[in-house]
RNA sequence: GCAGGGGUGGUCGAGUGGUUAAUGGCACCGGGCUGUAAACCCGGCGGGUUCACACCCUACGUAGGUUCGAAUCCUACCCCCUGCA
């Protein structure tokens, strides 16, 4: 009775900090969690079998609409079972609602009450997006975590316009929200699990779940009023929208800071599109489940690893004859097998094992940084290994 | 040997009397990247002093010369390429 598209647990916290276990259909998920991001399909640099691999076993990865609408297209994607059948990924995934992409899109969209007039960052043609057009693509692809569609408005966004934005996301997620629910009524999910397949125990229904996101700037009344009409529509999880957008360092950890403990305690709580392994780390203490990120893998690609001591540019000539791994504490594939030395000459020469490798690094960093923050919050030991991990990161790579 | 063509900064290659320390490309060096229009973007790149504006020095095969002024014109020499012997 009374089955739910996800379940959601906290099973210890210290401080707003809290550890849980997420129930999706396709699998359990440790929170606080990192998800990569796998906007076309693919989580870039790297294979689904190193993302499953000891090292890394992310169980959750994102996907985006407005990129996955565009190319292949929905009709391509169900015509293929939906998401996990067409890519390959057996795993939970959550996909964005194509509403950063209203933000990061800038010059090539317009806005209105409707819903976002899109020119095509591929050909140019005109594409019109709207909270029901998002929530069908997002049945299509039958992703367990559905976003509402929202407007991102800049970081630094005025008062009277982040409150005209957040109400338009206000109204989006009302029409999100009804139109999610019809198509979960009509059975468009192209993704639905079978009772006999779903998780033992985990009393799931084995439809999507659907999230709200909270929006208003660096502006602590309108972030407040943005959650409580999110909340009064009612979702499965809670997502804080529209940080790290440009706005000055230290709103971001305000604004988490005030409004994670306001978020209903019992539902999980994502911070999208954040961040920094120090960021990880304070929004987690700042009452945070879940998180998601280009960060590892674009920079990664591009030939920043990231360490327990900080970054590190692996192009810099300093490494040329370094025979030590990118990071001396690090057990991932790469770290027990290749030089510093190594991964320089494969960046100098251009060849694409070494944004592979590490992006694989970077990402194992992440998600065991990650292990190792549920294992601190489970036994009570989370604010030590906090002070711990930041001296670490600014102690600098040696 | 004769006849043409050519020698430019790490490299390839523009420039044929005056904002020329010298366009570009590559190489090299450094920086950036936060719900991915990103295997991308930006900057530096003769040496020295200076926080900086700026200043000084050395540079277009070598050595001379013409000129107010030369990588650019003239002379000699050295070297390379092509063709003919």
């Amino acid at each position: 009775m009374n089955k739910r598209a996800i379940g959601f647990e906290v099973v210890a916290s210290e401080g707003e900090a809290r550890a849980g276990v997420l129930t999706t259909r396709r699998g359990r998920v440790e929170t606080p969690v990192f998800m990569p991001v796998g906007t076309l399909g693919t989580v870039k640099g790297t294979r689904f079998e190193a993302l499953e691999a000891a090292d890394t076993d992310a169980r959750i990865i994102l996907g985006n609409t407005y990129h996955l609408w565009l190319r292949p297209g929905a009709e391509v994607i169900s015509a293929c079972g939906g998401l996990h059948r067409f890519t390959g990924w057996e795993r939970a995934l959550l996909t964005d609602s194509g509403g950063f992409q209203v933000w990061s899109l800038g010059a090539l969209r317009k806005i209105t009450e409707e819903g976002t007039r899109f020119r095509s960052h591929v050909d140019g043609r005109l594409c019109f997006l709207s909270p029901e057009v998002s929530m069908q693509v997002q049945a299509a692809l039958g992703s367990e975590i559905v976003m509402a569609f929202d407007e991102c408005a800049p970081g630094d966004a005025p008062h009277d316009a982040a409150r005209e934005s957040m109400l338009l996301t206000a109204r989006w997620a009302l029409r999100s929200r009804r139109e999610f629910d019809r198509l979960q009524r009509e059975e468009a999910d192209a993704g639905r699990v079978g009772e006999s397949h779903l998780p033992e125990g985990s009393n799931l229904s084995g439809a999507q779940a659907l999230f709200g996101i909270a929006q208003g700037a660096g502006h602590s009344d309108l972030r407040r009023e943005s959650l409580s009409r999110t909340v009064e529509i009612g979702f499965d999880g809670y997502a804080i929208g529209g940080l790290s957008v440009g706005e000055e360092k230290g709103v971001m950890y305000r604004v988490v800071e005030e409004l994670a403990p306001q978020m209903p305690r019992e539902s999980p709580r994502y911070l999208m599109g954040v961040g920094t392994p120090e960021d990880l780390i304070e929004c987690v203490a700042r009452g945070v489940d879940m998180f998601d990120c280009v960060l590892p893998t674009r920079n990664g690609r591009t030939g920043q690893a990231f360490t327990a001591r900080g970054k590190l540019n692996i192009k810099n000539a300093r490494w040329a004859r370094d025979a030590r791994p990118l990071d001396e504490r690090c057990a991932c594939q790469v770290c027990r097998r290749h030089s510093r030395a190594y991964l320089r000459h494969l960046f100098t020469a251009g060849e694409m094992l070494g944004s592979i490798l590490l992006t694989h690094h970077n990402l194992a960093f992440f998600l065991d940084t990650m292990r190792r923050v549920r294992q601190a919050i489970r036994s009570g030991d989370f604010t030590r290994f906090r002070r711990e991990f930041t001296e670490g990161l600014v102690s600098g790579v040696a």
